[in-house]
DNA sequence: CATGAATGAGGCTTCATTCAT
DNA sequence: GATGAATGAAGCCTCATTCAT
């Protein structure tokens, strides 16, 4: 039994469930490394022993929470923008959209923040594949000349950037969206940072 | 049970030294909670019981860590950029210096960035206080018209935004500054961002 | 819970010997402590759950293993000597053909005599029974005169102590048959031993 | 503290010798894989940290013990047969000497051959080491006469096979001496068996 | 000031066994 | 007969911290 099983039984799918909302609480509430198995599995409302019939360790659930989150962020992210015709409403509106999304998950968020001390290869994987979908859109944008032709990975970690130190600091400092002084603000850097001439 | 001595003697202060610049190392490679006090003293070159003398915990030696990196960087970008005439030069030139120094100072940056994890006060004090400069600087400069007019704190944390991420993407995972393009499109932003129309 | 079932259908024996085997294979491979019974039944295609069907315990499968042992060195080493007419040169001969035994079934073997750190009552009956087979032959051959008369059970401790050990030295450890010189030392004590003045 | 210390104080080196007394004790009685270290460090009147202190794992003191037993069984044997000027006696002394060794030392003598099937590395080094010497002393008996040209190590697997079989037999499931006959049998193949023509 | 030994709570993980379907 | 999920006890080991010298 050292390997993790895959459910067969919709039973076994609900256990897993179970579990992973139970570690998203638990490392969200205490982090990582405060967090323990026994408890989570308390939370779960299953024996200690279930949890290794479908995690190989601790860090196999935290891998499996960021992927997760990986998932819903890039389909959040999709899903919100792809009614807005104009590439650089888009950006902005997508900063909105992000801080409001990390608000709402900020227990996910802070694992996929802490991830990185944890196993910079789970947090990696992460940002890479984000990074890697900003760049593709802004690439396209820039083709339609609808932003400034500049190295689309530069405008990717720069917007990446602001958000993500605007989500640390209000999502995971306050648990509430930033004053609007502040969205407008970043919301002009992005404007006058990604306009063409 | 007993406080830890503010060191008396020469000695005393050397020991302390030693075991911060060998917390500094060990924390920086293996990260706070893989670190132990006993590898910590080992490296230092001191007995384990030693290490009570100084600091009352493992949290306690984090927070002074933090605090030396406070006073360094502040002290550091203070320093490369007072020669420089104008705010808005000064703060292009203030991202690259900072990128420089977070590839100098790796194992502190990450240690920085950790602390968040670990005891949030830590984290925030170090922030805060940078902020707090930051806001200062930029109010001073939008009152001589050098920059755009703006809640100076959302700039700040926008600056910090992108510094922050383009440190921990290569000073953190890649050991090396970025590549030119990237720092030219972040100074761009900032460029753009901050000039009064 | 329930008492394990003796198979009635064809089906229920071949399950039954599909777990003897891996049994076999994985306490040989293992040892019995490392070895575990998902694994066992992993190995024999079968559902954990199944394995208590046919067996009460790690324990008891252990037990059925080291007797099916017990049955087979018994009907080989009786097989292989029958045919020789003179005891003496039956012993020398029986040496030679434990140790190929012990070579060709060294998974078995290895349970045998790990057995007896598991449980000594499993080992006890097997190397029991299997000096009584050898007191009493070593009786007759005396009362023939074609041996030398002395207690048969000290003989027969004497004789299996050269077999264990070079079993356990060549079979256990390098896995092939003792070289010549060895086995003709041992063949020549047992000669010297052995013989009437 | 991964590696386990060298005592530094008199202290420090008497708190090893209790643990493995208490080792000894407690993987004689119960066997390796029963035995806990809770319970050692229990026998030894200290917490369970300690143990950690001085060994590095349940494998590593049990490694420590078989050699202390090596070490012992080689000076005994040593000390017991020296002054017998006939190497042929010696031998036949020295199948006995080790019979009541092995019966006043039976925890010591079980965990010898249990380790095993724990860590074979562990038990070849200790074999090993005790066929060398045999060996040798057989090869010098055999240059002056003493004893039958044959391969030595032949010689050396035999007699221990023969001393290795009655030890488990008597001192480990009898906790006694073999009966005198039995004894008398043995030391007759011996007699036989290294005799020259 | 410094040392090195000792502490003991606490966590992760394994695995034989049971049970409902 | 067979399955796969669940159980929970038990054990090894780590490590921050304390203390006597």
């Amino acid at each position: 039994m050292a390997k993790p099983t895959t459910p067969v039984t919709a039973r076994g799918e609900q256990t897993r469930q179970n579990l992973l909302a139970a570690a998203e609480q638990e490392f969200g509430e205490k982090g990582f490394h405060t967090a323990s198995i026994s408890s989570i599995t308390q939370r779960a409302g299953v024996a200690q022993g279930t949890f290794y019939i479908y995690f190989a360790s601790k860090e196999d659930i935290l891998r499996a929470l960021v992927r997760q989150m990986g998932r819903k962020v890039r389909h959040s992210l999709t899903e919100a923008t792809e009614a807005i015709p104009n590439r650089l409403e888009q950006e902005k509106h997508g900063l909105e959209h992000f801080l409001k999304f990390a608000v709402e998950h900020k227990n996910l968020y802070r694992i996929v923040l802490e991830s990185q001390f944890i196993d910079e290869s789970i947090h990696r994987e992460y940002f890479e594949t984000l990074v890697e979908m900003y760049a593709a859109r802004l690439k396209k944008a820039q083709e339609s000349d609808q932003i400034r032709k500049e190295d689309p990975f530069g405008q990717a970690w720069v917007l990446m950037g602001i958000s993500y130190y605007l989500g640390l600091r209000y999502a995971m400092w306050e648990h509430r969206m930033p004053p609007d002084e502040v969205v407008e603000t970043a919301k002009g850097f992005i404007e006058r940072g990604l306009r063409p001439d």
